[in-house]
RNA sequence: GCCCGGGUGGCGAAAUUGGUAUACGCGCAAGACUUAAAAUUUUGUUGCCGUAAGGCAGUGUGGGUUCGAUUCCCACCCCGGGCACCA
């Protein structure tokens, strides 16, 4: 896949691009040599012991659970890589590592995708054939790659140029010809001037090539077409669909109700306060779910005050209640919490108080779901956020609280939604008038609107320049020439100017041509205009200038009329004088291109039969040499000069054809590319059913935000269309997604040759270590995030290293003679060899009264246990920036005590181990073990180890700190309080004052109100 | 215009059931080691005032809720991204 980013901007606003010239490589501050820590021998010998043990190959190995962990394959340029390319592959490998170590069976193939116009064009650029452009990138790229130590199974490797795999893209074209969604159409297309070719409309950027920039021109053009629009639907709706899971409580209650409330508008919130004691009634539904209020739903013709007293009334059997007030400050923390479940809810929260306690029986199934219990104002929250109470049924809803099916960022789902671009509206028939008949026919206009409400306001009528009624009525129009004129002009503007919309609106009258409003039987004028679109809708709008401002711009130019009115029903307004209809911005996919670098159409033109499908067993359709690949510019592609190839008999009836010569997109190859993954050497099928399923979906997909609206969108239509012909078994590829920030040159700005700022991985990994390159690439920032590479603050990362390094020599173990008893307490040695010898190593903190001390090893305990919980917990949520914290914040630790043993430090390189693996794998071995770490298990901590037994309690006078101290931990209340009292930090504020108020939160802090 | 995301030291950034803001790293300053430098190491490092103890201010701005707000609410400013004469 192509790497381009798409705006070139600096990180914050604040920071203006430092623009510094010196952007190249500088020499490290690092000097290894000291510790013997000699990073490309090490890095070196395991690259090559993991690539003949296959540690990394994977498996279908039913007995585990799996993990499909996915990079968006490069797409290898003339340029190699720059430092800013394997900050993904790092993150997924960490990913995977740490998958593997915990007993998954793991996926993390890699592939090449070169098909396309980047490949082609540096092929006319260098004037080499591209297939061996292409060949020597690979290399390049993959050299790249293999020395930054990634877990890639090569034995799964594939390539999108490689006849043996095109053939299942052309396969799975044929497919979607057979089920009708690929087409021949003959519409206007974009057109590339400069790269010769038609593109797809996500291929244009604001009306320009968006490889070269160059403003695209609209051609009528025969082309193959995708219909991806078939699937907009689809496409759209399961952005928001949710994981399917079993549920199967059918007791009744609100909270399950199938006729609950699904509108969050009509739901009431409700606290109840107790009638005497400054307590509030919880209600705890019997599937753990807590709540500090009562929840209830608005029926019909209720006001919200009514809906509450019944509810409360119902769920709890207290008649005596009151309204006292809806959201009141009094509640204000409660009402936060609400807000707090779903900041969309605009909920109406209502406070009560129960005027008695005088309670009447609830029906059994009311017992049956729910409990109550009165609890303390103050510790609502408490009670309500319980941890182990987590809540499961949305309450909204009542439905089972579920998963999204698309774990992706909002980002990413939200560009889909715009580019698929939905809107629900009407279509609407105005019949057309005009005096000068020449036919009976009363000729009608369609247009489209999402406001038929407004159906009364509409004063005139607008159409497309390019509308084929146009043409039609043309005689009776009276100004012919001023209007094909402005056709005319239409015509000649590009799609950047047309759709510029700082431009003044321009149109022209059809006089003699008059619409009649359906809604009104009024007369109304029809004009052209270049701001209505073609291609969008109908190429027809009602113009309503009192209710859309581009119709009222237009109007105010040209003196139309602007007629405020009522608005309508919407429904009956459709349902009186039109249709409902939904139209989506998405365009079909423009599937050829005029270019030689791509997978051959696999059809043959015969001049009976028409379209023929190359037959499956003909596939794969080779790609022929060609002597001149340069397009031609005349709709064909360079094929068409291959005579011998393009003449053919037709399949059916053996006469004479014509192959296809245009080829598909860059974006065909990669449309599926993570399914080869799972069965890459199949000659039968795309991939093996079994092995599809077993791997099905991808876990965790990594890449740029790019490819929000192309790659990703083509990639689930294509998976969609083989769910449907069944040759996939879910409905979507990509479980969770995630974009990687991207690294920007240290001025600031795209990495890029062209702004001389590029950093080369390789010098970094030759000076620095791959093991260094990876932890700093992690430790930058948030890995979403766009930052600038600094090489000046790797040395954090390579410092971080050679204290792990150092650390070796600080671990102890005891010395066990052959009969078994302890004969000393060694440590080991930085070099190799040392520290061996005959006698059998064991455990230093086995040792009675060992050179560790119990304290040392129990205060390292628990940091390490409080590592491997902050460790485990990121890099599942891929906060690898903070886990790498945790783990400098553990070596510091140790360094400091100056005493490890074996076991503790053993713990420590294995949360290492996937952000760095070369080094870890060496002091693994080094510390005596015989099995790659790899694949070891992961730690897990112990709960009880973590627990603090002395906690810092903050004392504040009026809410500021005034001082603190120390505290065994869960000391109680009082007790807290009085020795705050006393501390003379705080006397000094509170002598002389009235203390009104004390609040203290256990192991946390006491704060003194003071008047 | 509509829709997402974000704004914290000199810099990259931590911190979410509302509870000691600035963890970790870079840089910088001073000390140790060294003939010297590098490397290493120790200490310090939000700003202002103060020799210090300490005080005041402080998480884009202005309000609000609260004993307590980077965190919740309201209004606004700025930055980044997506869509855009889409009817």
């Amino acid at each position: 896949m192509n790497k381009k980013a798409k705006k070139i901007a600096v990180v914050k606003s604040k920071q203006k691009p430092k623009v510094k010239p010196r952007v190249k490589f500088s020499k490290p501050k690092v000097k290894s040599k000291d510790i013997n820590y000699d990073h490309l021998k090490i890095e070196n010998k395991w690259q090559k012991k993991w690539a003949a043990s296959k540690i990394y190959n994977s498996k279908e190995d039913t007995k585990k659970e799996k993990c499909y962990v996915l990079d968006m394959f490069p797409y290898p340029s003339g340029e190699g890589l720059h430092v800013g390319h394997p900050k993904g592959y790092i993150a997924t490998d960490i990913f995977s590592r740490f998958n593997r170590m915990n007993g998954k069976s793991i996926l993390h193939p890699i592939g090449f995708d070169a098909f396309g116009l980047p490949a082609e064009n540096y092929a006319i650029k260098t004037k080499t054939n591209p297939e061996i452009a292409v060949k020597k990138n690979v290399a390049r790229y993959k050299k790249q790659l293999e020395i930054l130590g990634l877990d890639y199974d090569w034995s799964r490797e594939v390539n999108t140029t490689d006849a043996k795999y095109y053939k299942w893209t052309q396969w799975i074209f044929l497919q979607m010809l057979k089920k009708g969604l690929a087409y021949e159409s003959f519409e206007p297309v974009n057109w590339c001037p400069t790269d010769k070719t038609v593109l797809a409309n996500e291929d244009v950027e604001n009306g320009r090539c968006e490889r070269c920039g160059t403003p695209v021109e609209k051609k009528l053009m025969k082309q193959w077409v995708l219909k991806i629009t078939d699937y907009a639907d689809r496409l759209l709706k399961d952005l928001d669909a949710l994981e399917t899971k079993e549920f199967s409580n059918k007791i009744g209650s609100d909270a399950f109700r199938k006729d609950a409330p699904v509108n969050e508008r009509y739901v009431v919130h409700c606290l109840v306060k107790h009638w005497s004691e400054n307590k509030f009634l919880c209600m705890r539904w019997k599937k753990n779910d807590w709540r500090g209020y009562v929840v209830g739903g608005i029926e019909h013709g209720e006001t919200p005050i009514e809906t509450a007293l019944r509810e409360v009334r119902e769920e709890t059997g207290y008649k005596n209640v009151v309204v006292k007030k809806v959201v009141g400050n009094m509640v204000a923390q409660f009402y936060q919490e609400v807000k707090k479940e779903n900041r969309r809810a605009h909920v109406t929260t209502i406070y009560l108080e129960l005027t008695n306690g005088e309670q009447i029986d609830i029906p059994q199934h009311e017992k049956d779901i729910q409990d109550m219990e009165w609890v303390p104002y103050e510790n609502v929250r408490d009670f309500v956020n319980r941890e182990d109470l987590k809540y499961e049924w949305d309450l909204f809803t009542g439905a089972a609280k579920q998963k999204p099916l698309l774990d992706w960022p909002e980002s990413i789902k939200e560009s889909q939604r715009n580019w698929i671009g939905r809107s629900e509206g009407a279509e609407i028939d105005f019949r057309l008038n005009f005096p000068k008949k020449l036919d009976d026919n009363m000729h009608s206009v369609k247009v489209f609107t999402t406001r038929p409400d407004t159906i009364f306001g509409a004063t005139y009528m607008v159409l497309a320049p390019e509308h084929p009624l146009v043409q039609v009525v043309m005689e009776n129009i009276e100004n012919r020439n001023e209007v094909q004129e402005y056709i005319a002009g239409a015509k000649l503007e590009t799609e950047i100017e047309r759709t510029d919309v700082k431009k003044e609106k321009s149109g022209v009258e059809l006089k003699g041509i008059k619409a009649i409003n359906p809604a009104n039987n009024e007369e109304i004028p029809v004009w052209i205009s270049d701001y209505v679109l073609a291609d969008y809708g109908t190429g027809a709008v009602m113009a309503v200038p009192a209710h859309d401002t581009r119709d009222a711009e237009f109007a105010k130019k040209y003196n139309l009329p602007i007629r405020e009115i009522e608005l309508e029903n919407r429904d009956d307004m459709i349902h009186k004088y039109g249709r409902s209809i939904v139209k989506y911005k998405l365009r079909d996919w423009v599937f050829s291109r005029q270019r030689y670098w791509g997978e051959p159409i696999p059809v043959i033109h015969c001049e009976k039969c028409g379209v023929v499908p190359v037959p499956e067993k003909d596939l794969p359709l080779v790609l022929p040499r060609v002597k001149s690949y340069e397009p031609t510019g005349n709709g064909e592609s360079p094929l068409a000069a291959i005579t011998k190839w393009v003449n053919v008999k037709c399949p059916k009836c053996k006469g004479k054809a014509r192959r296809e010569t245009n080829t598909m997109p860059q974006w065909a190859g990669s449309s599926w590319y993570y399914l080869r993954y799972m069965d890459p050497k199949n000659s039968k099928q795309l991939a093996d059913a079994m092995k599809e399923k077993y791997w099905s979906p991808v876990d965790l997909y990594v890449g740029g935000a790019e490819h929000a609206t192309r790659h990703l969108i083509y990639a689930r239509f294509w998976h969609k269309f083989l769910f449907d012909i069944g040759v996939v078994s879910g409905t979507e590829p990509f479980k969770k997604l995630q974009h990687v920030g991207l690294i920007m040159g240290e001025d600031g700005r795209k990495m890029s040759k062209r702004f001389g700022n590029v950093v080369n991985p390789d010098d970094i990994v030759n000076t620095f270590g791959a093991d260094t390159l990876r932890i700093y690439e992690m430790f930058m920032g948030p890995f979403d995030q766009q930052i600038a590479w600094s090489t000046d603050s790797i040395v954090g990362a390579r410092r971080f290293i050679e204290k792990l390094w150092k650390l070796v020599a600080k671990v102890t173990y005891a010395v066990v003679t052959e009969t078994g008893e302890i004969d000393s307490v060694a440590t080991f040695g930085l070099n190799e060899g040392e520290g061996e010898g005959g006698a059998a190593r064991a455990e230093a903190d086995t040792v009675r009264g060992g050179t560790i001390s119990t304290v040392s090893a129990n205060h390292i305990n628990k940091i390490l246990h409080k590592t491997i919980k902050k460790v485990t917990e990121d890099i599942e949520l891929l906060h690898f920036n903070t886990a790498i914290s945790a783990l400098m914040i553990a070596v510091n630790e140790i360094e400091k005590i100056g005493s490890v043993t074996r076991s503790q430090y053993e713990i420590l390189l294995k949360l290492l181990a996937p952000f760095a693996p070369h080094v870890t794998e060496e002091l693994w071995y080094a510390v005596g073990n015989k099995k790659s770490i790899h694949i070891a298990d992961w730690p897990k901590f112990d709960p009880s180890l973590i627990v603090e037994n002395e906690v810092n309690i903050a004392v504040q006078v009026n809410g500021k700190i005034r001082g603190s101290f120390k505290a065994a931990a869960d000391l109680s209340k009082e007790e807290l309080e009085m020795i705050a009292k006393k501390l003379p930090e705080v006397v000094k504020w509170i002598q002389d004052k009235n203390i009104t108020k004390v609040i203290v939160v256990p192991n946390r802090l006491v704060n003194i109100v003071v008047l």
